[in-house]
RNA sequence: CGCGGGGUGGAGCAGCCCGGUAGCUCGCGAGGCUCAUAACCUCGAGGUCGCAGGUUCAAAUCCUGCCCCCGCAACCA
């Protein structure tokens, strides 16, 4: 039986414009819960923006803002970039918003330090002055700070620990196999060797707050007036606050995006829940993040999807080179549609793996695999159908086109091997357009013409549903052509010849023009 | 001896777990077709599978050592 699926991405810093890597896993997240959905699983999914932290606080400071104007005119860049990549999220979530997150991250803190898992220590670090703020090694060179040349001190302040270094064993047996009962998996497996090798090193305590002093731009910590907290009890929790898991607002979140899907527990308790993240912080998802909610008497989520990075022309993204790439290019330079980049970041980074965004490359997959082979083949067959009155006869057996595809496909998708997924849709493409060649339906005449061709328009059938997930925009707009409509789940559309009602095909129009 | 990933024809990758003719995409060369978006189909050239040992009848695939590249290295989201 399905259950219901609820799906979540890191919620991203909004310090700076979004860039290719937020975009590769919100489309990572986005092909999963779409398929989901397909299968005929009941979804949520959920991404947002985790607002609060230093960085904000003094990006801020520089543009004389408040943070709070800062992340207002910042958010809304990533929240529109992501409707028009069609990411199909349920619920955002912002960390500043007092009246849906804050409680639940309260209740949270509190929960802990009932649980005893939360005590006051002293943290000694290498504080800079002329930063205001602690730095560690990276910042420093030759013991001295980058920015101002001056050696930094050692200072030490009062944190909340969260006494991670008491659950060693209890998370190994997570990874591995049980603590009480439940487990957690890791995909890709060696995201999961790691986190174990990280476990064998030994855990230490975490900081989870920090004193107002250093740090304003946050929650404050519940009864101390003089701390506030740090990023992981506030960020991670955004994965319950979205879905008022502690029914502090009755369970009325607000569930603007896509009215249809309610809030509440159910989400957590009775679902399947899958966070995917990137592999920068899998070891906060994968160590705090259980045990946090272990102790605050919250299960343990299902699985951590851990996607790799980036590169831009095979080098590392970064400002001072000036080669991040601007996701906005890319929809620009395909006039707006998404898919090109949804297809070129589903078909070249394989899940888990790190990957490169190349214009060259990009501009030839789009030429080769959607204009050429996709496109081309559903204009042909269309034309040539439509020469003939644009009817179909029965479609027959499957002439080995189709064969184990959908078996495959789909225990491909289960696994989260997304590349393959939509290899297979592509293999069906070269399959079409194999035999399109050796039958020559253009030199046929009447029903056994129609018969090739109709045979072919099913395929092409097919060929939209695997590519649902992948890229739905374009997949619908072949469906319309075809004379279809869109399917909500693929109950009963996998079969050949599934559609009986399917007597005619629509107009054939370009799919993919040339881009300039 | 910090941790992890990778090194396969010009480029990008699959294959390695479960040894047995080295595969895909792009590019290149030749041919075919003409329904279609100068698209499609077929064939071909091109590789000591990082290096060195070992196991085996047989290794890209298992074992050992080494070299090179890339991330991460603790609160830096």
């Amino acid at each position: 039986m399905p259950s219901p699926q609820y799906i979540t991405t890191a919620i991203d810093y909004p310090n700076a414009a979004p860039h290719m890597g937020h975009v590769l896993e919100k489309v990572l997240a986005d092909v999963c819960a779409r398929w989901f959905r397909l299968r005929g699983d009941k979804v949520r999914f959920q991404i947002g923006t985790d607002e609060h932290g230093v960085k904000v606080q003094r990006t801020a400071e520089v543009e004389g803002v408040t943070p709070k104007e800062l992340v207002d005119r910042i958010v809304p860049l990533y929240k529109d970039l992501y409707k028009r990549l069609d990411i199909s999220y349920d619920k955002f979530v912002r960390t500043t918003d007092q009246k849906e997150h804050w409680p639940t991250v309260i209740e949270l803190w509190k929960k802990l330090d009932a649980a005893g898992k939360l005590e006051k220590q002293s943290y000694t670090g290498l504080y800079c002055s002329g930063c205001e703020r602690f730095v560690t090694k990276k910042d420093l060179e030759d013991g001295k700070c980058v920015n101002h040349k001056k050696a930094p001190e050692e200072v030490s302040e009062e944190n909340y620990f969260f006494l991670l270094s008491q659950d060693n064993e209890n998370l190994k047996k997570l990874l591995t196999k049980k603590w009480d009962g439940e487990e957690y998996r890791i995909v890709p497996s060696f995201r999961e060797k790691e986190t174990l090798s990280l476990i064998d090193q030994g855990l230490d305590d975490v900081s989870f707050s920090r004193p107002k002093s250093s740090l304003s731009w946050g929650i404050p910590v519940p009864d101390d007036d003089e701390q506030t907290m740090y990023v992981w009890c506030d960020a991670l929790t955004n994965y319950i606050s979205g879905l008022d898991y502690f029914g502090l607002n009755n369970g009325e979140v607000a569930c603007h995006e896509r009215p249809r899907i309610g809030g509440g527990v159910e989400w957590w308790d009775d679902a399947e829940v899958t966070h995917v993240i990137g592999k920068d912080i899998a070891r906060f998802h994968a160590l705090i993040w259980p045990a946090m909610l272990k102790h605050a008497g919250v299960r343990i989520p299902n699985r951590l999807l851990i996607h790799g990075f980036l590169t831009s022309e095979g080098e590392k993204m970064s400002k001072s080179v000036g080669n991040v790439v601007v996701p906005d290019k890319v929809l620009e330079k395909f006039g707006g549609n998404c898919d090109p980049l949804r297809f070129y970041l589903s078909h070249e980074v394989p899940v888990g793996r790190d990957g490169d965004f190349s214009w060259d490359r990009i501009v030839k997959l789009y030429d080769s695999k959607l204009r050429n082979d996709l496109g081309n083949l559903l204009n042909r067959v269309l034309v040539l159908l439509n020469k003939e009155g644009g009817k179909l006869s029965d479609f027959g057996k499957d002439p080995k086109l189709l064969g184990k595809t959908w078996d495959e496909y789909k225990e491909a998708l289960n696994n989260f091997r997304l590349e393959e997924g939509i290899g297979l849709a592509l293999e069906l493409t070269t399959a079409c357009n194999q035999l399109i060649d050796i039958k020559k339906p253009w030199a046929l005449e009447g029903e056994e013409k129609v018969q090739i061709l109709s045979q072919l328009a099913e395929a092409l059938r097919h060929i939209s549903l695997l590519l649902l997930p992948f890229i739905p925009r374009t997949s619908e707009r072949m469906l319309k052509q075809l004379g279809l409509k869109v399917p909500q789940t693929l109950e009963g559309k996998t079969e050949w010849g599934a559609e009986k009602g399917w007597k005619k095909v629509g107009e054939s129009e370009i799919l993919f023009e040339p881009i300039i």
